[in-house]
DNA sequence: CTGAAAGCGCTAACAG
DNA sequence: CTGTTAGCGCTTTCAG
């Protein structure tokens, strides 16, 4: 990589301007304390030397470094296969946008990254982190504990030791199942099957106790685990309709398993819904359109959770949730956490 | 955001070592020329005391700061809504990784974010940027260069100006068009369409190109321009469709258009390929799979994409590209541009 | 209201 | 081989 070109320092604006460092400094970050005709000279003088103050510097002196991490810790390929990250990604990077801080990208493969990425925030590049670990048994946050940095979390953290206190926003998974379960018991569906995602994460787990919340604790025969793809959708549902043939209905952990879910019963001449309803989870477009049938499915608001983690990260404790959202337990931390309502999206699947 | 707690210096480690500051320095960065006993108390000290450099007060001296910038310039809200993207990252960060380097994300949602991603990379804070900027108009690419970061663009840049020299990675959109449609013309079609991408962005330009190759500059009435969406992809096959009623084939410029385009000819009870096959671009999954029928498509390594840009900028001039990869063009910038081979995708939709 | 001076934490000559 | 000495570019008291 070659050099960048040598930047002109305040040194050099203070020179062109005729004045002091001090002063530039004051123009330039905000400019209150300098009178007019002095503070026009110096707006001048970093205009025409192309002044852009050295982010180091400031940072070392300032302590400050207007920039957060977003952490995503997913040893699957799974990754970006789906939306999901990529959504909320979105929303976090608006939101700190409009608070003009950077967003610093921490993707780990595996283990071996982790040590990186505590180095990392340890190392003071961030003023904060974001966190989306999936699983129970992740290293990470406790890594990221450790490195003292102030952090919110994306879904619900499943440890249950010292974590207690982790601030985080997640979707109100175990009532969007609770809506998509009893939907298929009103349209008159008796023996509703659940297909659900890996349970050590806590949104697989807690779509699952949605399921058994409506369905008096569930019977196990109606209950195959998966792994949130097409494939294993279809593998599970294949299981499912071996074990229990004359199944009418079935609730899938999320709309890739539902599109597996799918394929398997066009494969063997079942109608949707006629022969079996099929709901999902999470709304993915352009997926839940362009199945056959499209997918009745619950929403949740992806783009928002990553912009309330962002203000919750910004915002410290303090300042309200805005808009229609739940609020939920939470202590300590960072300030509350929040659970986002979903909300049932009815297509033709049932 | 609550502060974070105040870290060790090398000063602290350095006393507690009883050695000077610059020997702590020397073996926290490999440790070569101090001797062994020495070395060990340093990095007991180091490990007592949790001790992390700060990586601000070191890119102040160094001027390096192991960190390279992403910037995604896309206005539409299709940014995400494809993997695309994320494929790229992906990519991008495993490489990055491999070189201890870190990622910076600058999501750039329209013109206003341009000032502050300008600033950002003239700020010093990065050694070199990746960048997508998709539009010809795009004012970012030059914004940039002004910067004086290196750079190396993700996609052949469009812009014809002072713009030539800039290094790039792209995959063989053209010779990819050109296997879809000879593909298409093999199986004996002849009426062959094409829906092609915003023509202000290179990648649609070049399959468009592509297919006129193999089409003898093609017919104008076979040819819509769509928008790289499903529901674009819709539109245009209906005006093709009613422009010209026997069509037999049509080549789509994504995976997304041609979802679209399947889904028109489904309603109008045109049987794929029987009637009409379709090729897409991409391969995306789950999607390409997905779809009914399932999508022949050209496939684009874009994960090899992304990692290849990344070397490129870390590279520079000088290494040669690893394993089958085409080679074009390009010139000075960062080192050799770069176009990545494709490959015919054979599904049942052609 | 403006300038002078100190120092953030670290590396890189330069001595010893 | 190890320690001493200067700064890197900026903000921030503290005087003037």
């Amino acid at each position: 990589m070659s050099e960048t070109a040598p930047r002109p320092t305040l040194e050099a604006v203070a020179a062109r301007a005729g004045v002091s460092r001090a002063t530039v400094s004051r123009v330039v970050n905000g400019g209150d304390g300098v009178r007019e005709p002095l503070a026009a000279r110096v707006r001048r003088a970093v205009d025409e030397l192309g002044y852009v103050p050295n982010q180091a510097a400031r940072s070392l002196v300032t302590k400050r470094h207007d920039a957060v991490a977003v952490v995503i810790a997913e040893p699957e390929t799974r990754v970006f296969a789906d939306p999901f990250f990529a959504r909320q990604l979105r929303g976090i990077s608006k939101e700190l946008t409009a608070h003009d801080t950077q967003l610093v990208l921490l993707l780990t493969e595996g283990r071996e990254d982790h040590a990186r990425v505590g180095r990392y925030l340890a190392g003071g590049h961030v003023d904060g982190a974001l966190v989306f670990s999936l699983h129970l048994d992740d290293p990470l946050p406790a890594l990221i504990q450790r490195a003292g940095v102030p952090t919110v979390f994306g879904g619900r953290p499943g440890w249950s030791d010292g974590m207690r206190e982790a601030a985080y926003v997640d979707s109100d998974n175990r009532g969007g199942a609770r809506t998509a379960v009893r939907h298929l018991a009103g349209l008159g569906r008796r023996r509703i099957a659940h297909i659900c995602g890996p349970l050590d994460q806590t949104s697989a787990a807690d779509r699952l106790e949605g399921y058994r919340d409506v369905m008096d604790g569930g019977d196990p025969r109606l209950i195959a685990e998966s792994d949130f793809t097409p494939a294993g959708g279809e593998r599970a549902l294949g299981e499912l309709l071996d074990r229990v043939p004359d199944l009418d209905a079935v609730f899938a952990a999320n709309d890739l398993t539902a599109s597996g879910a799918l394929r398997v019963l066009r494969a063997r001449g079942l109608r949707v819904p006629e022969d079996i309803a099929v709901v999902g989870f999470d709304d993915m477009l352009p997926l839940a359109e362009q199945t056959d049938p499209p997918l009745t499915t619950v929403r949740q608001d992806i783009e928002g959770m990553g912009r309330l983690m962002a203000r919750l990260l910004l915002r410290g404790p303090g300042t309200a949730p805005p808009g229609p959202t739940g609020l939920a337990g939470g202590t300590g931390g960072t300030g509350r956490s929040l659970v986002l309502p979903t909300e049932l999206i009815r297509r033709a699947s049932a």
